[in-house]
DNA sequence: TTTAGTGTACTATATGATATAATACACTTG
DNA sequence: CAAGTGTATTATATCATATAGTACACTAAA
């Protein structure tokens, strides 16, 4: 279990998962969230590397794919900053958000949940909280 | 994209995700929906193998899986079979229905959704998308 | 101009999950 | 015994993931 800290934010990798997603997952999050501001700069592919004590390669990744969803821009010899554009970050929330409800509905139909029975479970989660 | 029947039950698997995992995720679906009933007895590896063309190795693994799930129960010599237990498959449901329903409010909220929002954003997913 | 700090690119290597192939064995039913 | 089951084993191949090491390109500041 390793931790990373951006300011007063911090965040962990286990393994679980892969590790270049669970990065991508988390500064998503952080930026989606807007806990990272627009137009910042984040951590250097190196400097998160070392204080993961992952290989420089696997924060690469994970910040390709950040770029492919426009959320950051890397200038070459600055260093990688999240994207100016508000609309942008907005656009991602929407698409992201579609696509888990959409995957999350067809999951639950497989499951033989019809609409109804979906809304009430998920009432019931909210109140309680974590599994049963 | 191959198919395969049951009755009159069809599915389709692709080479967009594991292969067993697809026979997983479809004989799951059948069996929680009631669409194969308690008791019933499903394809031979071999059968189900050589209908989707691929290695019965493959088929085996998915049937560990729902041997696991406690949805079918083997017989050597004999095939493989539904449980009896209708309240097995209830508790199946509600334990993976749980566990997508807690796993889909994480990522809402990791995009910054809270719980009303959430809410909003699947009534507007369900208006646009499937019906039960 | 030099240096430090960036992102980028490439090669090599290792591991685990996934998938296939081929074969043999164990058990049940007719 | 024969046919149809599930089971087990070994071997091989491919891909995703991860690491290691090295080198290059660019920027800003000393």
């Amino acid at each position: 279990m390793k931790a990373y800290q951006v300011d007063n934010l911090t965040f962990q990798i286990d393994f679980s998962q892969p590790l270049y997603e669970q990065v991508l997952m988390q500064m998503r999050s952080l930026i989606a969230k807007g806990a990272i501001g627009l137009g910042e700069k984040i951590p250097s592919v190196r400097d998160m590397a070392h204080d993961l004590k992952i290989n420089p390669n696997t924060v690469m990744h994970a910040y390709q794919e950040l770029e492919r969803d426009g959320l950051i821009e890397k200038r070459r010899g600055q260093g990688t900053f999240v994207t100016q554009s508000g609309s942008r970050i907005q656009q991602f929330r929407n698409h992201f958000a579609a696509d888990y409800t959409q995957n999350y509905l067809d999951k639950m139909h497989a499951l033989g949940f019809n609409l109804r029975e979906i809304n009430d479970y998920i009432k019931t989660q909210q109140s309680g909280g974590l599994s049963q």
